[in-house]
DNA sequence: ACGGTTTCGACT
DNA sequence: TAGTCGAAA
């Protein structure tokens, strides 16, 4: 049985034009058995860093397991959600481009048509044209001036609503799927044993089965019919034969409502599934049963291997002489682990063998968002005014993409983070990298753009170094910006009791687009000014602290900060913030300090002030309460109406709402309504109801309810918040303040022993 | 001048 | 633990 997956596969692994910015001359060179540094311990792991053995859990093998898993991949998916946009592109040779100024701008995705005509991802416009003059080009829709994915990104969410109704289900990438569809296989076997079966969908007679042999003149889909209903199948082959048959029911399932075609592959565990998904594009699917997958990876080259397609494949390659995964077979496990350390060792010597316990996560959206924009060669930003530009817009697209996700999964993001590229010129030094930087997360489009500035010049510090910073002004002819991200990460889900802090994040569910507006004046209200620039580190100085300063510094004096303030004022500060922060949750110990006024040792002198102030807690949020107008919308009724007409929410693993208090009348809708106020005389009542409601028997997998996601809050995000909902929040956190929740598995357990990660 | 994201492991 | 970095997709 010879499988032709290698020339199928080779021209290019996956769909998209990812393209990898691979450094082949970086590639890690790894001690030789015997040659271990002084230690006599270092090896690297599988993604290149080093490793500690002493750390290292020891491995277990996983023998293959019953598992039915698939990868879904969908066909050049930009050009699909273009296409199913202006459906006369259909069947046409095309390809979705962005920037087209330069060299015709990159492709980032390829229709199947135009790659038959030669053109490929890594190409630009022109050479697209080149290859084939009648592709259709599509721009990427552009907003603030960069390319705006949020097209694809819902798109990439219809596909998983469809998609995560059969089993447990992991959005891996905009466009790709992993599904767990044991119980499903099993339960099918068990009610319509396959080969009681008569009449297949046509379409899983496309099916291909690896190592099933279609011999001259007989027809594939008979073939596949006669493996399907196998009656003498091992038990693993009819699962995989049901898992072949409900893959192909939801790929049909995911056109009729999408119009998306998508292929996948059908395997016993992850990696196995993804690369069958590969195989037969687009539009099809692949099983692999286990008795084809020695024969498959004898041959497979080993940079088609997820992980390997980097350093660590041509390492393998240049210092095992290691070409195919099959290759690797006549390595010894210890071999492996002298090499590449014990983590990576025993991968290798696993996937070798098809052996792959991860595991489907069951995670339907990102864990973070992120904006970017990179500004190469000539474009490159020369002046801090240039960068606060963008980051502005950056920042603002950040903001939207984060109202939605509250919006529509109730979820918060506690951190920022700015990350840059940039060249400078002259120095010796000028190769150092700069610096990502992050801060607690404030939500409002002024704060994340002046935290993000402040951000960046903290980072431009250190990459310049103390010396240069000094007598460049906003002009410079030493330094260039060649691109920026931002990005909001831990994101936790906010408690469904919490209502008034749904209310004080946006107040308008239902409506998912346009509150953003509404959403920057609540906050801006709610703290008003900028501290940023007093050398205060925004974002990191609790609400009531701000709330004192009566002058708006604004982004020119954060922007000052780089050329008055002592270099280290950001860090320094941050750290002063996260002490006060966490004294105000800690039920004793630092709390007392500030009760008592203990001076701090850090604190400007007015801020000693505002730590007296803040004394009482309770008092202050009580106070602050009287002049808010939060105040009044903040009702449980309003909350569930709001919350109960909006549980379109793609996260299956949120707390749902019980009809008890779901069902409250309807009528009442927005702000203009006064509604029973919160009761905040009796907080614990709220609590224990929501407790009750929210038990964990509610979850569907039983592990992620709300008390769990709220230990997760970070405490400098609670003080950001207006008086009374800190308050709330302090009423949660106390009661559910419990012992480290359970960690999760090390990595090595995460990948090599299912059984035991859960 | 192979863009824009996202995730993850390791180091510190 | 959290922040930062780098690999990989």
């Amino acid at each position: 049985m010879t499988l032709n997956v290698v020339e199928k596969s080779s021209g290019r692994g996956g769909e998209e034009l990812w393209s990898r910015w691979l450094v082949e001359e970086d590639a890690v060179m790894i001690p030789p058995k015997g040659v271990l540094d002084s230690q006599g311990k270092k090896g690297k792991n599988r993604f290149g860093g080093k490793i500690r053995e002493e750390e290292m859990p020891v491995a277990r093998r996983e023998t293959c397991d019953g598992r039915v898993i698939a990868h879904v991949d969908m066909d050049c998916f930009y050009v699909q959600v273009e296409q199913r946009k202006q459906p006369n592109l259909r069947g046409l040779p095309s390809a979705v481009i962005q920037y087209n100024s330069y060299k015709g701008g990159a492709l980032i995705a390829v229709s199947y048509e135009a790659r038959r005509c030669g053109v490929k991802r890594s190409m630009r416009g022109d050479e697209a044209k080149e290859a084939c003059p009648q592709i259709q080009l599509v721009q990427v829709p552009v907003a603030r001036g960069k390319a705006d994915l949020n097209s694809y990104r819902n798109a990439g969410s219809e596909v998983v609503s469809v998609l995560s109704q059969k089993g447990r289900c992991e959005r891996a990438s905009i466009d790709e799927v992993y599904l767990d569809l044991t119980h499903a296989a099993e339960t099918m076997l068990m009610e319509t044993p396959l080969d009681s079966m008569q009449d297949f969908e046509d379409e899983v007679l496309k099916s291909h089965v690896l190592g099933l042999e279609i011999k001259d003149g007989s027809d594939a889909k008979d073939e596949v019919r006669k493996w399907l209903c196998r009656s003498d199948a091992s038990y693993q082959d009819k699962l995989l034969a049901c898992g072949a048959l409900i893959v192909c029911d939801l790929r049909m399932k995911v056109l009729k409502e999408t119009e998306f075609t998508c292929s996948a592959g059908i395997a016993h565990n992850k990696m196995l599934a993804k690369l069958a998904s590969a195989m037969n594009k687009p539009a099809q699917q692949t099983v692999v049963p286990q008795s084809s997958v020695e024969g498959l990876l004898a041959s497979l080259p080993i940079k088609k291997m997820k992980h390997l397609g980097g350093k660590l494949g041509s390492s393998l390659q240049s210092d095992l002489g290691v070409n195919t995964v099959g290759d690797l077979l006549q390595f010894s496990e210890e071999k492996l682990q002298q090499w590449y350390g014990i983590n990576t060792g025993t991968w290798l010597w696993n996937i070798a063998r098809g052996i792959s316990g991860e595991e489907v996560e069951g995670r339907l959206l990102p864990k973070s968002h992120g904006s970017g924009k990179t500004f190469p060669g000539p474009q490159a930003l020369k002046t801090v005014d240039s960068v606060q530009h963008w980051l502005n817009q950056l920042c603002e697209e950040l903001n939207e993409r984060l109202h939605s996700d509250l919006d529509q999964n109730k979820r918060i993001a506690q951190t920022l983070t700015l990350h840059a590229r940039a060249y400078k010129t002259g120095d010796s030094d000028s190769h150092r990298k700069f610096p990502s930087k992050s801060c607690p997360l404030r939500y409002g489009t002024r704060k994340i753009q002046e935290d993000a500035l402040i951000l960046f010049q903290a980072g431009l510090r250190d990459f310049l170094g103390f010396y240069n910073c000094k007598a460049h002004g906003n002009e410079n002819n030493n330094w260039g910006v060649t691109s920026l991200s931002v990005s909001a990460s831990k994101l936790v889900s906010i408690p469904s009791g919490t209502h008034s802090i749904v209310k004080y994040f946006g107040g308008s569910f239902p409506s998912s687009s346009t509150s953003n507006q509404s959403l920057d004046v609540v906050i801006d209200e709610a703290a008003p000014s900028s501290p940023s620039g007093s050398g205060n580190c925004s974002g990191l100085v609790p609400n009531e602290f701000e709330l004192e300063y009566p002058e708006d510094t604004g982004m020119k004096d954060s922007k000052a900060c780089l050329d008055q303030q002592d270099p280290l004022c950001h860090l320094s500060c941050k750290a002063d913030g996260l002490t006060e922060e966490s004294s105000l949750v800690s039920p004793s110990g630092s709390e007392d300090r500030i009760l008592h006024n203990e001076p701090h040792r850090d604190l400007p002198a007015t801020d000693l002030r505002r730590v007296s102030n803040i004394s009482s807690l309770k008092a202050v949020g009580k106070k602050k309460t009287a002049g808010k107008k939060l105040q009044g919308n903040c009702s449980i009724v309003h909350f569930f109406n709001n919350y109960h007409n909006s549980q379109s929410s793609l996260e299956q693993k949120n707390v749902k709402i019980s009809s008890s208090l779901g069902s409250h009348s309807a009528d009442n809708s927005h702000s203009t309504c006064i509604q029973v106020e919160m009761p905040a005389e009796h907080p614990h009542e709220e609590f224990d109801t929501n407790k009750s409601r929210c038990s964990v028997g509610n979850m569907p997998q039983g592990r992620q309810d709300w008390s769990y996601n709220i230990n997760e809050i970070d405490p400098s995000i609670i003080n950001e918040l207006p008086p009374e909902i800190q308050q709330e929040f302090q009423i949660w956190l106390r009661p559910h303040k419990r012992p480290n929740v359970a960690k999760r598995g090390s990595s090595i357990t995460h990948y090599f022993s299912p059984d035991k990660s859960r």
